[in-house]
DNA sequence: AAATATATTGCAACCGATTACAAAATTGGT
DNA sequence: ACCAATTTTGTAATCGGTTGCAATATATTT
C-alpha cells in the first residue's frame, strides 16, 4: 500500500469512528488501528514509563483524533479507587456552606479529584440517605458538616469499618477514627463576651441554636465562662437556645427580650444572619444599637458589614475551612500524611469589631 | 445438617465476610451462599418481576445482613447510564448560585440522581476542562452557567455530538440543540429603566458587567428601549460596562461617576453585591440616596434588605431556576419530555420596589 | 558473536453487575 | 398422568480499562 492510499485510508476509518456516534472509542479500537495490545495503550495513555516514547506518541495522537474519551467506570472498577471526594452539609445556600464548598472544589480539582455534594437540609433522615449513596459511589473520602438534628453518626459507620476517611468540620462529632477541622469556638465565645463585658455591659443575652451541635454549646461554654469571670451570675434567662434557623423562632426569641423587665444591654447572637434581623427589629422599636444594646454577630457574613451599624462579628473562614478540609482529605489518600495522627484542626478565628458592640467611641 | 447447626454455620460465614473489610460483598457471594445464580441476585435486588417473592426476599434479606452495597461502577458500566447529573457554573460561593445548586441538588436527590458540581471561576479553560471531567464522568446531562470570559461552546461540542442533553441556565450560549432557562432579562431592564424614570430620573447611567454575557446585554438592550421611550438621548456614558465582578473595577466605575460634570440621578447597576458597594460610597460623599442619586440593583440578595436604604432590585429566582433546570434535565432523561421542544423556557422575574429608588415618597 | 541485561509489548485474568437467550421448574387444563 | 403455557432461574457474554507475569525485542558486555 502506498503511503498516500494508506493514510486516506486510516482517514476513512478515522471518520468512520467519528461518524458513528453511536459507539464509544475505546482502547481497543486505538489498539486495533495502530496493531498493538490495549494494554500498551492503557500504559501509553496513563503514561506509563514502560511504553516507548515513540510508541506513546502514537497512541496519544490517534485517541486524540478518535475522540477518545477514557471510561472512568470501567476504570474505577478495576482499579477499586474513584478519585471522587464526597461532601455532606446541611444547606447549600448560606454563605458560610457555599463558601466551604467553593474551598473543597478548588482544591479538589486541582488534585484531580471529582466532588459530589449533596445536602441534608438539617435533617437527619436525609443525611443518612446521602451518606448511603456516597458510599455505594464509593467517595475515596467523605467530608461532613452534621444536620442540625443528627444525634449519631450510626449512617457513618460503614465508611469507618471500610477505612475510608471522613473527616467533620465546623459542626463534627468527636470520633477517635475522624479528623474534626473547627474553630475555637469556646474560645471566640469567650472573647465575644469578653468585649461585650469590657464595653460596659452588664446584662448579656446569648441567642444560640441546638446545644447538641458543638459550634452552639462551645460557644455557650465560652459566654458561661467570661461570665463567670467577671463575677456576673449566670442563669437561664441569660440564653435562649432555639432552632435559630427558623425565623419564627428567631422572632419570638426577639419578642422575649423586648418583654424582659430588665432588658439586656448586651446580645450575642450565634449568627450574623439573625443579629441582622434581631438588630433590624431594635431599630424598629426605637432600640438604639450599640447605645441602648449592643449587639454582635457570628460568621462574618456580608451582610455584617452592610447592617447600620455595621455588625460585630467572629470571622468564620469557610472558604478556608474547606481548603483545609479537602487538602488534608487528598494528602491523606494520596499517603502523605496519616489522618489519625491529627484528631482535630483548629483553624483561627478572629472577633472582628464593628460599630454594633462600640459603645466607647 | 440440623437446622440449628446450619444457621449457626450461616452465621459464622456472615461473621467471616462482614470482619474481612478487605473483600466486597458482591452479587456472587449472595449467590453462593444462597445456592442460587448471580443473575438471580441482581434481578432480585433490582425487584425484578420475573423473580419469586419468596426468592426475592431471601435475597434481600441476606444482603441486608451481609451489608452489601452494589457496586455502581459496574452498573454503570454495563447499563451505560450513570444516573449522575453534571452542573457547571461560574463560582460556588455566591447567593445566586448556591441556591441554584440548592434547587438542582434538592431535584436530583429526590429523583435518584447524584451531583456532579465544579465551578470555572470565570475562567474559559477551566470550564472546558470540568466540561471534559464530566463527559468522561460519563454525566447524563449537563446544566451549565457559562464562566465570564468563555467566548465559544466548542468544549461542549462533544455532548451535543453525543446527544447528552445540555441545559444553560442564566448565563447561556443560544444553540438549536440546547434548552436555554433565563429570566426575560430586556423586559427586566427595560422595568427597571422605566421605573426610575417613573421617579423622576433624568440622567441615568447603567453599571454592567461583560456585555457578551446575554444577562448584561439584554439588561442593556431594556434600558436603551426605555430611554428611547422617554425621549432620553442614549450615548456611551450611559454606560459603564466592567468586569463587575471585581472590586476595582467597580470602585473605579464609582470615581468616574463621581466625577461626572454632571451628575446621574438614576443608576441601574447589574447586581446587587456591586450596588451596594456604590450606596456605601455614595453615602460617604454625602450624597443622598435616594434623594440625589437613585439606585437599583439586581438579584435580590439578602443584603438589598439590610442596606440603607432597602435596594430596590430585581428578583431573581435562582433555587427556582435550579429546580426548573433539574427537573427538565431529568424529565428528558425519563423521555417524560422531548428537551428539542423546548429551546427556551424564561422564568418570571420581578421588580421589587424599595427605598432607594423611591423619591415620591 | 554469544550471553546477559534491559526495555517494550502482549496475554489473559480480573473488577462486579446486567441481560439476551436458553433451560428448568411450576402451573393449569384435560 | 401428560402436554402446553407460564414462571422462575441459569448460562454466558458483555461493558472497558488495568495489571501481574510471560514473552519478545533491543542494548550492552565480554
Amino acid at each position: 500500500m502506498q503511503p498516500i492510499t494508506k493514510l486516506v485510508a486510516v482517514q476513512a476509518r478515522i471518520m468512520d469512528f467519528i461518524s458513528d456516534n453511536k459507539k464509544e472509542i475505546t482502547i481497543y479500537d486505538i489498539a486495533r488501528e495502530l496493531n498493538i495490545s490495549p494494554a500498551t495503550v492503557s500504559r501509553g495513555l496513563n503514561d506509563h514509563p514502560a511504553v516507548k516514547s515513540n510508541t506513546k506518541k502514537k497512541i496519544v495522537q490517534l485517541a486524540k483524533d478518535l475522540g477518545y474519551q477514557s471510561n472512568t467506570f470501567a476504570s474505577n472498577l478495576r482499579k477499586k479507587r474513584t478519585n471522587t471526594i464526597g461532601l455532606i452539609l446541611p444547606t447549600i445556600n448560606s454563605n458560610f456552606h457555599s463558601s466551604v464548598i467553593a474551598g473543597v472544589e478548588k482544591v479538589a480539582n486541582d488534585a484531580g479529584y471529582t466532588l459530589l455534594i449533596s445536602q441534608s437540609l438539617e435533617a437527619a433522615g436525609k443525611e443518612a440517605a446521602n451518606a448511603k449513596t456516597m458510599f455505594n459511589s464509593r467517595v475515596d473520602g467523605l467530608l461532613v458538616s452534621l444536620a442540625y438534628e443528627t444525634n449519631n453518626i450510626e449512617h457513618f459507620q460503614p465508611f469507618i469499618n471500610k477505612g475510608i476517611p471522613l473527616i467533620f468540620y465546623d459542626r463534627v462529632f468527636e470520633h477517635k477514627n475522624c479528623t474534626s477541622i473547627v474553630i475555637d469556638n469556646f474560645k471566640a465565645g469567650y472573647e465575644v463576651t469578653q468585649h461585650l463585658i469590657s464595653q460596659g455591659a452588664k446584662k448579656l443575652v446569648h441567642i444560640t441554636g441546638n446545644l447538641n451541635r458543638n459550634v452552639y454549646a462551645d460557644r455557650l461554654k465560652g459566654f458561661k465562662l467570661a461570665l463567670m469571670e467577671n463575677e456576673i451570675p449566670f442563669s437561664k434567662d441569660n440564653v435562649l437556645a432555639i432552632n435559630i434557623n427558623k425565623e419564627e423562632d428567631l422572632q419570638e426569641a426577639i419578642t422575649t427580650i423586648l418583654g424582659m423587665p430588665e432588658r439586656p444591654d448586651g446580645i450575642f447572637v450565634a449568627n450574623d444572619t439573625s443579629a441582622v434581623i434581631l438588630i433590624k427589629a431594635l431599630k424598629k422599636e426605637k432600640i438604639k444599637v450599640p447605645g441602648d444594646i449592643m449587639v454582635v454577630g457570628f460568621n462574618n457574613d456580608p451582610i455584617s458589614k452592610v447592617i447600620e451599624p455595621n455588625l460585630t462579628t467572629v470571622n468564620y473562614p469557610g472558604y478556608e475551612m474547606g481548603e483545609v478540609a479537602a487538602r488534608n482529605l487528598i494528602n491523606h489518600l494520596n499517603g502523605v500524611m496519616d489522618i489519625i495522627s491529627t484528631n482535630t484542626i483548629i483553624l483561627r478565628s478572629d472577633l472582628i469589631i464593628r460599630e454594633s458592640s462600640l459603645r466607647n467611641l
